[in-house]
DNA sequence: GTTAGCACTCGGTGAGCTTGAGTGCTAACA
DNA sequence: TGTTAGCACTCAAGCTCACCGAGTGCTAAC
């Protein structure tokens, strides 16, 4: 069987229905929409095919039909139509990002809550990733006798600190003396590509401290991956969707949403292409094999650094989605970008 | 009316029974307790002065009796037994604790997952309060032109970094200097009576930076109260309750949980007091009108700087949220005090 | 003061009924 | 051959109603 010109557009009414209302669409109700002037006689024999295809599901005989997930597919990959956003929302956006805030993860947050509150759907926001960025500055901070604080900068001007180790009689000025030279030694150097080996002039100047340097190296080397955090908004959101309104689901959904770890991995991955769409059972993950996730990435200097995306109902208005993820994603790099530009001219 | 020992016996068996099973008790069911020798016929009559009295209600008339506040709250001031943890329990709270962790963010993130983790409720732990908390060190690390992150160190070896902007054409070598000369300054104050004023030396000493000076003695003056960062775990326990079985109800739960703002102000608040409870309409807010917020301090070096609880429904397990936080709470504290305690000797 | 007995109350459950949205099939029509 | 009207059929949802049982309050006896 074919699925020519009409049976797309009336599969398009039906996913489009179905998104707007959540309840299992009728052939009547599609025979009303202006755009198919079809009987409801005739949108049955269509509906059928489109069954017997694939594309379209009853829960049971004496309801309407819902898009299957084959549907959401063929409808993501060549039936929907992309919307735009109206000049108020995209002003809406502008606005939202003040000038207070001054900080990488401020700013990704404050985008994460635009993200939510836009779509209506949970959100999630990746801080720029580590891994590619090179090492600008390094510096050991005294904490308490036997521990300080290790500050790395990258060239995106993202920050991290970690808490380690140093002998008991350290005083500041070697503390400033060794940031000085792992500075030196280190700048420009991808943050993944930080180990002792590579580095023997380091060993040799900085020799006396040579026992606890080595941990300070690893330190780094394990930022690089362990470095991107996920910002979360908008996790009650889903609750409004009638999907959820099974008490299972939704505390299913919650759980996965509470250890962030499954999350974190699927965005870091998919900061690897400009956009992902990935409906239920595409999901790798069995908890997730009723959502959809859309993802976007932003760019920071050019480079795709991070991603942003929704979490919500395979009825996800997948259109509307990405072109806040879109938009969004722009201003986010753009903002990011213009933070540290003046440095890379 | 008087409240006698016997009427104290029954109110309790009511209780301690509700709490296991959130089914309004019935007369036959407390007449079946061993403790309470008596018909049920004579526990009804019990119950009747009870009600009459306002410890117990009614949802209807042929449904047993289930606890008011007010009977919860006679129940924690005088009724309930303390409970002990186990041997067992003890240990497993030890060994929670692993070596690995050693930034005060993290303790405090793992103390949150056990609390939520032993209790089945959702748990609350504030990091360690700054405002009382005294600077030991300073140090502003360059990030990019015109950006500095200045990292703040406090007595108890808690950390805080901000970005700031400073003057495009500072140097590495003049961040130095006045990180030298802001910690020489400001060592031992205490972070909430940090300004400008009282400081003239400061002034005469960093002339030429005096125009951004301000800004970063603001910095350091405003992370005292906005320090304290509220970490949660087990947000989705709730939903395992039958009181939170209602869609609405749970909403209402978890957006209290989503914008913490109002969390964190209560822990904030539970930081004077060693213990408190908290029941239902006590809580001074609408939304936690159907829940119990128990709390205690944790020490660090002798001074209560932070607080950790755990929210539930107001048919709470008192007396063992107690005793894991009474124990919980401890081991935070010696383990924070342990970790600086070299450097207070 | 305690207990047994009894009538009464009321939420929960499940059977039986109606309603209405929706389908599939067939026959007629353009 | 594609489209449509008509009709019988299906099935979830909602509604009513009777029944069950857990629990109460009251009274009279111990």
């Amino acid at each position: 069987m074919e699925l020519d010109m009409r049976k797309m557009r009336i599969l398009q009414a039906i996913i489009d229905d179905y998104i707007l209302t959540a309840a299992p669409v009728g052939s009547r109700t599609v025979s009303k929409n202006p755009d198919i002037s079809l009987s409801s006689a005739t949108i049955r024999n269509v509906m059928s095919d489109l069954e017997e295809m694939g594309y379209l599901e009853q829960p049971h005989t004496s309801a309407g039909r819902i898009p299957s997930e084959k549907a959401y597919r063929l409808y993501v990959n060549s039936i929907m139509q992309r919307a735009m956003l109206t000049p108020g929302e995209q002003r809406f956006i502008q606005d939202c990002y003040s000038n207070t805030l001054n900080k990488v993860d401020d700013i990704v947050r404050q985008t994460a809550w635009v993200l939510s509150n836009m779509t209506r759907y949970t959100s999630l926001v990746l801080t720029p990733q580590m891994s590619t960025a090179r090492l600008r500055h390094i510096q050991l901070v005294p904490v308490t006798e036997g521990k300080a604080l290790m500050v790395i900068v990258t060239d995106a001007g993202i920050t991290r600190d970690y808490l380690i180790n140093v002998p008991k009689d350290i005083t500041y000025e070697q503390l400033e003396k060794i940031s000085r030279v792992l500075t030196g030694r280190l700048r420009n150097r991808r943050l993944d590509r930080v180990n002792g080996e590579e580095i023997p002039e380091l060993f040799t100047e900085l020799e006396a401290h040579r026992a606890f340097l080595d941990g300070v190296l690893c330190h780094i080397g394990s930022s690089a991956d362990k470095g991107a955090k996920l910002e979360l908004s908008g996790t009650t959101n889903m609750l409004n969707y009638p999907e959820y309104s099974d008490m299972e689901k939704a505390r299913t959904f919650l759980s996965v949403i509470e250890s962030k770890d499954m999350l974190t991995k699927l965005l870091t991955d998919a900061t690897k292409v400009e956009f992902s769409i990935t409906i239920g059972n595409e999901n790798a993950s069995e908890e997730l094999k009723d959502c959809s996730i859309v993802t976007a990435t932003y760019k920071v200097g050019g480079n795709p650094l991070g991603s942003l995306g929704v979490i919500g109902p395979t009825r996800m208005n997948y259109s509307r989605v990405l072109a806040v993820l879109k938009h969004l994603g722009g201003s986010l790099g753009n903002i990011l970008t213009n933070m540290f530009e003046e440095e890379r001219q």
